[in-house]
DNA sequence: AATGAATGAGCGTTCATTCAT
DNA sequence: TATGAATGAACGCTCATTCAT
């Protein structure tokens, strides 16, 4: 057993019939998030979930018949709610560059929350053992990087499809590596400002510098 | 049980005073790198380890008292060994800009290693939940950015002394994030080399452009 | 939990009123009977009987409110269902020996049924651990030897009571012996015709010799 | 899960290297039989052996590392022990008929002991839901079926092999069919001395009768 | 140095049952 | 009638660890 198990059908609609049971299961959810963030993945155990949600471990079975259904439905949530912090993110009506620093702003400053710094690299270390958390990520990562791709084209329409995608993915991994050198708790964190002037910096060049990239001269 | 503990002493050296004694201890460690890469920290255990090195648990836990002690002496090793790599970089005898390049290279390629791609996201996962752990890797990536910080200066020696770390980590930070898209087995691996460029380009870019970095105008 | 408990009340109507539920306390009865025959009294479950019925856990125990209510409800009517096949048996016009022949046969080839085969088993199993299912199943095989005992004394009046008795319990259960051998998917089955020859040519040899049988010389 | 499963390697050698641990797994094995014949296999649990044996459950599964592994050991001890009284009564000197009504008379009388009156039942049900027990069962049946065909050829050698096949599955059937009727705590037990002496005299008649037996006319 | 014996805690899961809706 | 919510106990099993051999 190593994990997460793919899951057979979508459940789309989470547990709970009557009122009580749907705000009981989102109960479940958040405790299984603060657990997973508190103790990692290899704490994170259906009896400290139901304890941390206030219920009995019979009953949270009841909501989420085995611990990979609760795997799936909490990484669901959280992915769906990244997603759509993403989304409000692009709605704003800046100018191009503005818009862009304003997104490289708020992922970065992202990393700051206890949430983002710890919860992630539980998902990537997920993600290298299971097949299903890996489409999961690729499939988050992948609606951010067209995000940043938008972005990237509106400043630099000359771009190409592909070198667009290539700065995105660069830009956006850039950005999570930071994830465990300036997020929650962690020793450059004070630093964040700076280093987000120069990974903004940096950043713009790539967008403007054109199709093909060249490093100016010594 | 909340994972890895703090040390109590310092083992510089391993257990087993005998030749075959040593080579003995050292399977165990190999071994328990391999259970960690394959099975993830959440299914390390003693037996997995045990089995992998070929001996019975009984026999691992007279090398290794406790899995705590295991543990870390596994991180204290795959430190060593990748710091150990990295001093062998700095030793090259090229001009400035093509050692930084070489750097650069070097640490990106490594990325696509197996080891690489699935050990750090571990340990990343395994810092945020233990202080020793988290220690280890701050000792680690210090030294990565001390390596980068020298080569960073011999480029642009008019860059202040805490710009230059800065820059060094925005780097480091920034080659590590690579490690969930274009390491081993990712969806992006197939473009390493062309991100590879970017990303070198982006860092060169940031070196030059002085002490502090002036977004070109639009 | 010790298995089936000794009843309370004798439930000699089932639960529901209504047609309806009537028809549906039976589909929960069938579905038990499936879920025995198919799994086994060692996971007989009422999950897996509400699944086999179509409906949920909270509602069959509507019907039947315990699981021992159910298992007693399934074996009385089991038994009695068994007990009218013996008396459609019985029934028939004809002369004394093929009238036992006739008897012996519809036994003999019930065995092959998939839910005689499986059924009876479970049932001597449970007997052996259930006062209450040791009753109902005495019951049952009484009326079974009553049903024999009939036909042997028309074929031999000059048996007495207590050897008609023994007779028909000795031919009962050699019957049911051969449940495990050439029974439904047994090793034996394809020879049930031959075995069954066997069998009615040394039961009715019992039959005539008279009230102490004697072996023939050597 | 459907009970015992498929056994992968055949470990001849009981679990315990040690003579403590030998003696310890003979142990376990005893409170098996005794567990499985006080709770019948739908309450047949580890704890309950363990607690029989007078050992934590931790150290049961040291020595019979799942559950199957142990329902496997404990049915191969059985048999093997039943097959070896079987074998001890053949070796008797006597004349053809009286070893027959000797190894007869053994069986019968063997249904009397509780061990045999419950264990079997419970073997007949497992074995209609694991194949491997069902294998293990017509092993033991085969040579129970060999031992009385070779007595039923001593008394008369006319009989063809297959004749003598059918014979020796009636016989064997019929016996272990009076399981549940004169074993112990049956019924019928006080009886067992007169139905034995129909069934011999009925067998008898079978083994002597020739090659196609004839019903004695009307 | 090496292995087995033994323990106690905890794991995910299943279960019969009770109660509210 | 019918379903979901909730409980508590037990299940087989895995684990790190200690101790004796």
């Amino acid at each position: 057993m190593s994990g997460v198990q793919e899951r057979q059908t979508a459940p789309k609609t989470l547990p709970g019939t009557y009122a009580k049971g749907r705000t009981r299961a989102e109960d479940v959810l958040d405790a299984a998030v603060a657990v997973l963030i508190k103790h990692g993945y290899h704490n994170f155990t259906l009896r400290r979930v139901a304890d941390e949600a206030g219920l009995r471990l019979g009953n949270l079975q009841h909501y989420f018949p085995s611990k990979d259904a609760l795997v799936q439905a909490m990484l669901d949530r959280v992915i769906d709610t990244y997603l759509a912090r993403l989304g409000r993110i692009q709605s704003s009506g800046l100018d191009p560059e503005d818009q862009f620093r304003k997104i490289i702003e708020t992922l970065f400053l992202d990393l700051n929350t206890r949430r983002t710094t710890v919860f992630f690299p539980e998902l990537w270390s997920l993600a290298n053992h299971n097949r299903q958390v890996a489409a999961y990520m690729e499939r988050m990562y992948g609606r951010y990087r067209e995000l940043l791709g938008a972005s990237i084209t509106r400043i630099n329409p000359a771009l190409g499809e592909k070198q667009v995608r290539q700065i995105a993915l660069f830009i956006s991994a850039s950005i999570e590596g930071h994830t465990m050198f300036v997020g929650h708790g962690k020793p450059w964190r004070a630093q964040t400002e700076e280093v987000l002037g120069l990974a903004t910096a940096s950043f713009l060049w790539l967008v403007r510098s054109g199709e093909t990239p060249v490093v100016p001269e010594k």
